[in-house]
DNA sequence: TTTAATTCATATTGACTTAGTATGAAAAGA
DNA sequence: TCTTTTCATACTAAGTCAATATGAATTAAA
């Protein structure tokens, strides 16, 4: 029940690009630096991202990144879901081709239901934004110490 | 976020164990059939639970398992700690010696924290005895079809 | 027009985890 | 004594995780 570095990385990038927005592109070696976060697995993570239209790169000398829409856009489950793969505590309730055979008389499969929603309603109503909210009441923009 | 296969078939066992309960005690052999599940691999789980003396054993020919307490009596929660290990979505959230550097500027803490707080109000708040009663709703005694 | 900086793409790796199998000892009833 | 069962431990093949490594493509600046 561990949400890997990858989502993790993510969510910390996508906060990174949120919190140092100033209209430039952003270097994936600079959110590296700050977060103290390989910047070659970085740019694996940010490829992710940016495939799915989550942030906007230019390449080449100056080039970077930047985030495609404004914080409060991006769900914290739309980034985890991207990055992770599905959230849900078993196959069988990820989407119809993993249904299990014995659905119907699976008591177990009720309380993984339970769960899929606990988990959902945590992540599916957290946005970026609210990340950025966080940190600010914490540490102001600085998110490494 | 992925719930193993030894947490799920520990509640499985539990459940069996609840369901066929005629104050016999019931061998691995029979439950590994009627879950088709490897009676080699079961063994595994029921030793980790009869460790914790959450089952009670007796060895030898007319042998097997049964619950030690009422299915009231174990949680969700207790069943798949015990198996899977923690259940925190991060391990910094899972006990002192892990928690991170970070904590007081981590906004994504804040996060995890929700996370852990939801799975935790599922896990803790339904017991062996609830998945013995949906299972009931749905099937009578059988637990497979 | 060359050079340096940067993203983009893909392959490789070592450590670890998962989901079992395999082998056999110990205990208890028939 | 023989069979059945739990108990204990070792092994394994496949997969996942968390990166590294290598280099091509693109762009700005010198």
């Amino acid at each position: 029940m561990r949400i890997s570095t990858k989502g993790r990385y993510a969510l910390r990038l996508m906060l990174d690009l949120a919190l140092n927005d100033n209209g430039q592109y952003i270097k994936i070696k600079d959110i590296a630096a700050r977060q103290k976060i390989s910047d070659k697995y970085l740019e694996q993570i940010i490829t992710m991202l940016s495939r799915a239209g989550y942030v906007k790169s230019v390449r080449g000398a100056q080039g970077g990144y930047r985030l495609a829409k404004r914080p409060e856009q991006y769900t914290v489950g739309m980034i985890l879901r991207l990055t992770e793969g599905s959230l849900a505590p078993v196959a069988c309730l990820e989407d119809e081709e993993n249904e299990c055979t014995r659905a119907d008389c699976c008591a177990t499969l009720e309380l993984y239901k339970r769960l899929d929603e606990a988990i959902k309603s945590v992540i599916d109503n957290m946005t970026l934004e609210d990340l950025v909210e966080l940190q600010r009441q914490k540490n102001g923009n600085d998110y490494v110490i």
